[in-house]
Order: structure tokens, then sequence, then C-alpha cells
DNA sequence: CCGACGTGCAACCCTGGGGTTGCACGTCGT
DNA sequence: ACGACGTGCAACCCCAGGGTTGCACGTCGG
């Protein structure tokens, strides 16, 4: 699971880390404890989440004094949908390929 | 989970489905008992997936006589990467909107 | 017609992980 | 200095779902 685009689809496979995202992004920065104010789950999860989210890149936190403050990564996204639309050419290529060769 | 992204993240989301798309794709068709000649898991295991990649619409599979032929869809992983750039920008745009009016 | 083969379905096991509660620690404001 | 607040950590609950076995059904070939 170390290559980054799996990592993103894991992190985003999730609905309440998708909603975790949506609700970072809105809020262009925020902690933990808010975020959850904005979510039906404890603060506690939120935190699990931003970890999983984190090890995506998808996400960053730094300490400021006794609170983190969370920030959303768009660039991570962005690669992880150009790996994707490179992987669809790359099926697509094969397949064609495969097709060609069955109609000689 | 309607929506056809997020059932394409959680359908690709699991290392297995990745597997067996790639088996799939290498062998451009396919029924599910060969597939799961390829793969270390159960015929019903890769049926299971199947229907996963199926209900993403990564997947179609047609009924020949007593065998099911299983193919790839690479059109569906190419609207879904259009999607996530698309969700990408949107993201990006929200951020450096809030960016320049912290900055005034 | 009968055996071999591919499939579909159901019950079951078991781990992962989403979610919670509870508490200890560090930091801020007054 | 002291309370309030945000965080980190650990234990725990619970269930979705990945995987299995077992069997019944339909289809093909000889």
């Amino acid at each position: 699971m170390s290559d980054p685009l799996s990592a993103v689809l894991v992190a985003l496979a999730d609905p309440t880390r998708r909603d975790l995202m949506a609700a970072l992004v809105d809020a262009g920065s925020a902690t933990a404890t808010t975020l959850a104010g904005r979510l039906p789950v404890t603060r506690q999860a939120v935190d699990k989440h931003l970890r999983v989210l984190a090890d995506a890149g998808l996400v960053a936190g730094s300490r400021a004094g006794r609170e983190v403050r969370w920030t959303a990564r768009p660039d991570v996204l962005d690669e992880s949908a150009r790996a994707l639309a490179q992987l669809a050419a790359r099926w697509d290529r094969r397949l064609h390929a495969l097709k060609r060769e069955a109609e000689e």
C-alpha cells in the first residue's frame, strides 16, 4: 500500500473521510475539535481520519501552541487524478491491442 | 454511495480488486474461474469482487453458455479520473479564494 | 444420457477498522 | 497559580466485508 495512488484511494473510499475533506476545504483551515463540530462523530474519530488522510498526503497539520491546525492539500489529489488517468490510458491501450490482435 | 466516483473509489480501494482488474485487463477477457487461477483467492471471492467492480461500472460480464465472460471498462475509469481532477480544481479554487481573502 | 465443468447461492469465520469512552498531559488566559 | 481547553493515547465495542466451504443448478461434450 506504499504507492501514493493506493493510499489516496483507500483514504477517499470512506464517506466520513470525504465529508471531512469537504468540511476542511470549506473552512480552509481548522482543528480536529472544530471539525468534529461539523460532523456527526467524535473528535477522536476525526483525529484518526485526519491521520489516514495525512498518510495519503491529502492533508497536513502543524502545531500552533496547544492546538493543531489542519489544511487540505489539493496538489496530491491532482497528482492522483493524473495517475488514474494514466492507468485508464494503459488499460485502454492494452484492450485495443488485444482487440486488434483478435481481429486478424 | 450512489454517486459514480464514490463507487469507483470504494471498488479500487481494495488491493485484491486492483490485482483482479490488472489480471482482467491483461487477459482482455476471462471467466471468474480463470481469474481465480491467477490470484491467491477462491473463485467465489473473485466473483464477489467482480460484482463490486461491476456495480462501479469498471467491469461488465455477459453470459456465454455455461460461462460468464468478464471484460474491463476503461471508460469509466477515465471518467473517474476526470471527476477527481475536477474535484481537485474545486478545492484549489476554494483554498486560493480563502488565502486571498485572508491577505487583505 | 451421464459425467465434467462453470456458475449461483447460503452459511459461516474472522480480521480490520470506524466509532466510542475515559483519562493524562501540555498550553493558554486571567 | 489555577481552571479551561485542545490534544494524545489506550482500551474497548461492534459490524461491514473479505475469504472460505459446501452444495444445487444449468450447460457442454462424448
